[in-house]
DNA sequence: GCCGTTTTCGGCCCGACTGTTTTCAGTCG
């Protein structure tokens, strides 16, 4: 594996983990190796590049990887490879843990399953669950193996998709790659990736050229590919090196235009478009927009729009969900931009679980371009994150006003991510929690009730009096964990009475709000705030994420609280509690 | 395996829930 991105690295000191883990190695070891591929996998500059420039020492320096995980980046760097995980490998059966990644499953468990009912992959856990073999083991039962189908039901679900966080890398890295050879005009990616769907199930990449252009031989050489199972003329298949699919088109210049609509999609806004093309007497295909058999457009998309009448529709609109309605009537919004957010308000140091200090976090935000940062740490219900009680909330609070005294053009926000307890109570008393600047409100446990008691649970938190932002509101993990069940327009409703915020989390694995609530959010008026929940300063750049959720959900600047500047931000935040109906 | 330090070794993610078992192991956040 030539030239590793981070999400590879990331990729292989997480299988090291949960080979170490089946294996019962020291459970702080295994946590040393998932600690170190979650900071890589979030980390903004490629390794390659922190190694060229600060050699070994400067990958020492990143949080939470020493001398040992170093010296194992190394070795992948200029190797492609690591003697270690090539070793680890052999010991355990290859798809065997892939299956730590159900749910209600552990290495322990998956352990005893492999040993005693010989299971190695998904085929056998699903024989063995399903006929009641699972239940008769010493330490399970009826319950465990219900759980366990339940659990692969939900894993099956998302086998085969990828993360936009981790797909749109190695889009761009491919599209790089093309874009060195000549006799190429152009190259861009298109479909969901385009669009900025949160998973993707495959890459789409278009490039304009001569027919004759050796695009094949070119593809052969890119180092990231596994196998290229099929090419023709104008497509080439490639498996890349972590599995993703990439469909490889070639072009004419002169459709290019066609193609990208095409290729961008969705299918239902292509059908429409297409539609609209037709009542015009022409005809819309991938090579262009056609009057009989004269071409009258496709070089760009923004021409093909325009003769449709249409002003240019952002991909990340292009779900057929009244893009084209509101383009023919001028209503299509100003979407917000990254540029856009003045600052970031959910963030973490290492008075909780976040790993920078608050100076740290500060001076990034700051390098971000931002005015300024909340610091919002764990509440003390978070046991296991270090959540602070009382006297020590109290405490940060003193050391921000010593900070900001410091502090020119910047203002760190006094915050604290307070935990919605069981029965929508806070964490903290409201009397302390009303010394800060932002509060943001979240759930971290109890993900199971039934729906009614989590409405109502989140609706008393909103009525607090004292919450400014609701932390990722359905509490889901990408892949990981299901939203919790919610009544999304009721807790809207009252955020919207409360004047309360609702966050878009834009941490890549959870993008919670979701693209469709943002919209329904903007529909009542509730304001959101778009923000990273970073747990060090190498985070803050994963906004990029959540700035694309927000476009997808048909977001401006000004349903966005965190594009104000910051003197009327902390005026919006302190009017938020004043002009409250409070209820306590 | 990382980190911090009263610097080279000890602490690190603890508490709650679930299901199984009948006092606790495994999993999760």
């Amino acid at each position: 594996m030539p030239d590793p991105n981070n999400q590879e690295i990331a990729q292989i000191l997480t299988e090291i983990a949960s080979i170490l883990e089946i294996q019962a190695e020291n459970p702080f070891r295994i946590r040393a190796y998932r600690k170190a591929s979650l900071v890589i996998a979030n980390l903004a500059k490629p390794l390659s590049i922190v190694y060229q420039e600060e050699g070994e020492k400067g990958l020492e320096n990143l949080p939470g990887i020493g001398k040992n995980i170093a010296q194992k980046i190394v070795e992948i760097l200029e190797t492609g490879g690591l003697a270690q995980y090539q070793q680890l490998q052999q010991e355990i059966p290859p798809q065997l843990l892939h299956l730590v990644d159900i749910r209600g499953l552990g290495a322990i468990r998956l352990r005893t399953l492999h040993e005693k009912l010989g299971i190695n992959n998904l085929d056998d856990l699903k024989k063995a669950a399903n006929g009641g073999k699972i239940r008769q083991l010493p330490g399970f039962g009826e319950k465990s193996e219900e759980n366990i189908i339940k659990g692969v039901t939900d894993y099956e679900k998302h086998v085969g998709r990828y993360l936009l966080v981790r797909a749109l890398p190695y889009a761009q890295e491919l599209v790089d790659y093309i874009r060195q050879m000549s006799g190429v005009a152009m190259v861009e990616m298109a479909g969901s990736v385009r669009r900025r769907r949160e998973t993707v199930a495959d890459l789409d990449i278009l490039v304009a050229g001569k027919p004759d252009i050796p695009l094949y031989n070119h593809l052969k050489g890119y180092n990231k590919i596994k196998e290229i199972p099929a090419h023709g003329e104008t497509k080439i298949t490639l498996v890349m090196e972590m599995g993703i699919q990439s469909d490889v088109r070639l072009l004419a210049p002169e459709s290019f235009g066609a193609g990208m609509l095409y290729f961008t999609g969705s299918k239902q806004h292509n059908i429409a478009l297409r539609r609209r093309a037709l009542e015009r007497g022409w005809k819309l295909s991938e090579y262009g927009l056609f009057s009989g058999e004269k071409r009258i457009a496709g070089v760009t998309e923004e021409e093909i729009f325009r003769i449709l009448d249409l002003p240019f529709i952002p991909p990340e609109l292009r779900e057929d969900q009244g893009e084209i309605e509101a383009a023919e009537s001028g209503r299509l919004p100003r979407l917000i931009r990254q540029e856009d957010l003045k600052g970031d308000l959910h963030d973490h140091t290492n008075h909780s679980d976040g790993y920078h200090s608050l100076e740290q976090m500060a001076e990034a935000a700051k390098n971000m371009g931002y005015q300024y940062l909340a610091i919002t740490d764990h509440s003390k219900s978070q046991t296991q994150a270090r959540g602070l009680d009382e006297n020590r909330l109290l405490q940060q609070i003193e050391q921000i006003d010593q900070l900001n005294a410091n502090l020119k053009d910047f203002r760190v926000l006094k915050g604290m991510e307070v935990d919605i307890l069981k029965d929508g109570s806070l964490d903290l008393p409201v009397e302390v929690l009303q010394k800060l600047d932002c509060v943001v409100g979240s759930i971290h446990s109890y993900f199971n009730q039934p729906k009614e008691e989590t409405t109502a649970r989140m609706i008393k938190a909103i009525r607090s009096g004292v919450v400014n932002i609701i932390g990722h509101p359905t509490a889901r993990l990408l892949q990981e964990r299901e939203p919790v069940e919610l009544d999304m327009l009721e807790v809207m409703k009252a955020a919207k009475k409360q004047g309360v915020v609702m966050e878009l989390n834009a941490h890549g694995n959870r993008l919670d709000l979701h693209d469709a609530h943002c919209h329904l959010a903007k529909e009542l008026g509730v304001k959101i705030s778009i923000s990273t929940d970073s747990h060090n300063c190498l985070q803050l750049p994963v906004i990029q994420y959540g700035i694309s959720t927000a476009r997808r959900g048909w977001l401006e600047a000004g349903d966005v609280i965190n594009t104000l500047p910051g003197d009327e931000l902390l005026k919006f935040l302190r009017g938020q509690r004043k002009d409250r109906d409070t209820q306590f």
